[in-house]
RNA sequence: GCGGGUGUGGCGGAAUGGCAGACGCACCAGACUCAAAAUCUGGCGAGGGCGACCUCGUGUGGGUUCAAGUCCCACCACCCGCACCA
């Protein structure tokens, strides 16, 4: 090469060169480091530059710990199962397998672009048979363990998908995918029992360094609350209603009750007289859309006519039915305290239901209720409870309840089961099949794969059949079991079930007798730095975590928590939006690649700013980071070959180099560590200038440094500079702290606080050597001035209060 | 409504309680050039002063401290998450 950065010729030799000598070589005699980034869907319209921010993190992450001297599991593969493949189909009538082959290799290329050390050898792809035949194997084992079970209740729907939703899916009633309302929709749907992880999900948290956002996020999805189980007694009758409290302490003011429109009990108590008055508020209910439910706060209801008992004042409840009631939390029944809930509150001004207080704020002993009281407080028209403070009942009542024999101390959950099945083609079969004598039998390990079959049309349908449904021959087949004709299951799984578990199979990708061996688990997994968007904090993670414990807990992988550390990057932005192709905001990395190299954009995807937070592209900032590299190449075939000893000088800015980078890089703040580069180098070209010349191990330093981060024009310089093989084999740099203390030390004078002069002094100056130097700097400042105190913070700063 | 986060030049952003604005972009001036580009050198928060310098300045208002972007209290704005979970 001549002197000039001609960074495609360069890129192109090394990239070349790293395919017959890898630059992460595993070797068992090395410690391991699993580094993984969430595996892209390959969609048709291919990555942009904020895909690489995550992907670069990763490899530089990746590449360090090579030089560090570890052996490094950095994989990738594709998460190809999914609705764009499937209405591409339908749209073009190209089965899915084919475009989603296409976009495969466009994506590849693409990621090729970015010289990530990946190890192709492991590429995983979902909508492998090999791949998707363990999925179902594991599937299986979570219905022989009871996990999976068929349940027949109001679902979410999406109109647009035309296929049901996972409660996570449809967060704020619309749906995660497609952002259509989501409807209500009565259907009978595989589920699979997370909730009976909830526990072990939320107390696991703890051990996982992962941002506290997403740790805050996934335990509130989960929602643990503590509360108490009472029945109230249904005067009239011989039923009694259960409700759940988080406020036993309360009981006393419970003055009415209201059950969920859904509740079992509705239409068996109602009067005769309320009977239609309900059925028709029922029927309200449910054609009500779940926005609509969850986002008018207007309370509306009917009263059935019944009395509930209270058990602890014997007072009658009025029973009212309404819709913020939920039908699936708790009992889908509350006791209502109107003077201490808000929403209750709420509910008894409209229907002018009594409100008795039981909770005195402080002070505030005859002030009329005009809101809702939830404070803590002296309890009062409370024998039970006769002399305690609120929060002190609350804890002590579900205790005293239960051994009165009232009711019984409960905590609740706000996760749900998770809805598991999917009424489309493009996903991995449910392997079961419907057998009329033996009922629902799971498909025998030996014939798993069950094959998804080739279809006429993809089309989903308004009914919650799959188009498989239509597949005669493929539905009808014998049962595994009594070997009678029997139906296969025709929906499909949704696109999680392939990203619950893909990690472990990186680490035995071609493993036909196992989803992983045990070695290669033991060996590799769980994963160290897990890298990938905050878009996932209950979904992908979520289900993850509760695949990982279930095959932990039938022996499959030993350990339980996939991912030791996660780490979200920031979206990249452009005009204020997330980039996307119907917003036309697209930056496409193929021409900065053309321009500037990959180097300089995988240093510019660094720079935009700290790599947590969201950032929004500017392409004008990427010639700074050219130039630099520019300035990079020009000093080193400046001074390479007329080296000179190393100085004291120039041993204070090589070590002060490796001090910053190291610590920086692995607080992964990325952005300085860029900036800290161009400072080191700027320091290296002025001694440079100075001393007509540096020595090598300044250079070399800085060229190991620079590898994980721009590793072509790094192995190219390497190599100019007259080393054999590759820069990667180097090892990273250790900083000598003693080469970082300077014989004279600057430090800041300040009057009164305020920055004033600067002195030079030796760095073991005495005390009053300093002040009595500071003062002579400060001698026309200090005229006529009285000083009041003094204060030294040695080798850090002099201030001076004067009057 | 509840919870979390952020607020610093024209812009992206730096600052273990110790010289605010590192590093970069953009811009301005100078050098090189017939000229331009590239490159190099310098400047670049606001106001005042011929000048050495001075005053103000990190969303707002208070406080702690010799010293506050950083700590404490109150408030404002924006962003994110959850949202009738009893």
């Amino acid at each position: 090469m001549d002197a000039k950065y001609e960074f495609q010729a360069i890129e192109k030799k090394w990239r070349a060169y790293w395919e017959e000598h890898p630059v992460n070589v595993y070797d068992d005699k090395k410690p391991r480091y699993y580094c993984l980034d969430m595996f892209p869907y390959p969609s048709g319209s291919g990555l942009h530059v904020g895909h690489w921010r995550g992907y670069v993190l990763s490899d530089v992450i990746s590449r360090y710990k090579v030089l560090q001297g570890y052996q490094v599991l950095h994989p990738m593969g594709w998460d190809a199962f999914g609705l764009p493949a499937e209405n591409y189909a339908i749209k073009t009538n190209t089965h899915p397998e084919v475009s989603t082959r296409a976009n495969i290799a466009n994506v590849k290329r693409q990621l090729h672009e970015i010289s990530a050390i990946y190890d192709w050898d492991r590429e995983i792809n979902t909508t492998d048979k090999a791949y998707y035949k363990w999925t179902q194997w594991i599937f299986a084992r979570m219905f022989e363990k009871g996990l999976a079970y068929e349940k027949e209740m109001p679902l979410n729907w999406c109109p647009s998908c035309k296929c049901v939703l996972a409660n996570e899916e449809a967060t704020n009633g619309v749906c995660e995918r497609c952002g259509a309302t989501v409807t209500k929709k009565n259907l009978r749907q595989w589920m699979l029992r997370i909730t009976h992880y909830a526990e072990r999900l939320l107390n696991d948290l703890d051990k996982l360094n992962w941002p506290e956002k997403v740790k805050k996020m996934q335990s509130d999805w989960i929602g643990k609350s503590y509360g108490a189980e009472v029945d109230f007694k249904i005067k009239d009758t011989d039923k009694a209603i259960t409700v759940y409290t988080t406020r036993p302490d309360t009981l006393y003011g419970a003055t009415f009750m209201v059950l969920s429109p859904e509740h079992a009990l509705v239409k068996e108590i109602a009067t005769e007289e309320q009977k239609q008055a309900v059925e028709d508020y029922c029927f309200q209910a449910s054609t009500k859309s779940s926005v609509d439910r969850m986002t008018d706060k207007e309370k509306t209801g009917v009263f059935t006519g019944r009395y509930g008992i209270n058990p602890l004042s014997g007072d009658l409840a009025p029973i009212w039915v309404s819709d913020y009631v939920l039908a699936d939390y708790g009992t889908g029944a509350i006791m209502c305290v109107p003077a201490h809930d808000e929403r209750d509150f709420a509910f008894a001004k409209k229907f002018d239901l009594p409100i008795v207080p039981v909770i005195l704020p402080e002070g505030e002993e005859d002030k009329e209720l005009t809101e809702a009281y939830t404070g803590d407080g002296k309890m009062v028209n409370s024998p039970l409870f006769e002399g305690m403070t609120a929060f002190e009942a609350k804890k002590k009542a579900p205790l005293i309840l239960e051994e009165k024999g009232l009711g019984k101390k409960t905590v609740n959950y706000k996760l749900r089961d998770w809805v598991f099945s999917r009424q489309r083609y493009w996903g991995e079969p449910i392997p079961l099949v419907h057998c009329p004598h033996c009922g629902t039998v799971v498909v025998p390990d030996d014939q798993l794969p069950v094959e998804l079959p080739m279809v006429e049309s993809y089309q989903p349908t308004d009914t919650g059949e799959s188009p498989l449904a239509a597949m005669e021959d493929w539905v009808n087949t014998t049962c595994p079991k009594c070997g009678g004709p029997a139906k296969r299951e025709t929906n499909t799984m949704p696109q999680w079930a392939g990203s619950s578990w893909y990690f472990l199979r990186y680490t035995d990708p071609h493993n036909d007798k196992e989803l992983a061996s045990p070695e290669a688990l033991e060996q590799w997994a769980p994963v160290d730095m897990y890298v990938g968007g905050i878009e996932h904090a209950v979904l992908h993670l979520l289900y993850a975590r509760f695949y990982t414990k279930f095959l932990y807990d039938i022996g499959v992988v030993p350990f339980d928590e996939p991912f030791t550390t996660l780490f979200n990057q920031g979206m990249i932005n452009k005009n204020g939006s997330k980039m996307s192709k119907s917003k036309g905001n697209v930056v496409s990395p193929d021409e900065l690649v053309a321009k500037y190299g990959c180097d300089s954009l995988r240093m510019y995807e660094l720079f935009v700013g700290p790599p947590e937070v969201d950032s929004e592209w500017d392409d004008s900032g990427i010639d700074g980071v050219f130039r630099y590299l520019n300035k990079v190449w020009k000093l080193v075939y400046t001074y390479k070959d007329q080296p000179v000893e190393a100085t004291k000088k120039s041993e204070f800015i090589r070590n002060k180099m490796i001090k910053d980078i190291t610590t920086r890089l692995n607080a992964l703040t990325m952005n300085t560590v860029v900036s800290g580069f161009m400072e080191s180098t700027s320091e290296m070209i002025d001694l440079a200038k100075e001393q007509q010349g540096i020595d090598r191990a300044s250079l070399e330093t800085l060229l190991i440094l620079l590898a994980p981060f721009t590793p072509h024009i790094a192995e190219e310089l390497w190599q100019d500079m007259g080393h054999e093989g590759s820069v990667f084999a180097a090892g990273w740099p250790e900083w000598d702290e003693a080469k970082l203390v300077l014989d004279e030390i600057v430090i800041p004078l300040q009057i009164n606080g305020k920055a004033r002069e600067n002195i030079s002094i030796s760095k073991d100056a005495a005390k009053e050597e300093v002040l009595a130097k500071a003062k002579e700097a400060l001698a026309s400042r200090l005229e006529g001035k009285t000083i009041v105190k003094e204060i030294y913070v040695p080798g850090k700063i002099v201030n001076f209060v004067v009057k």
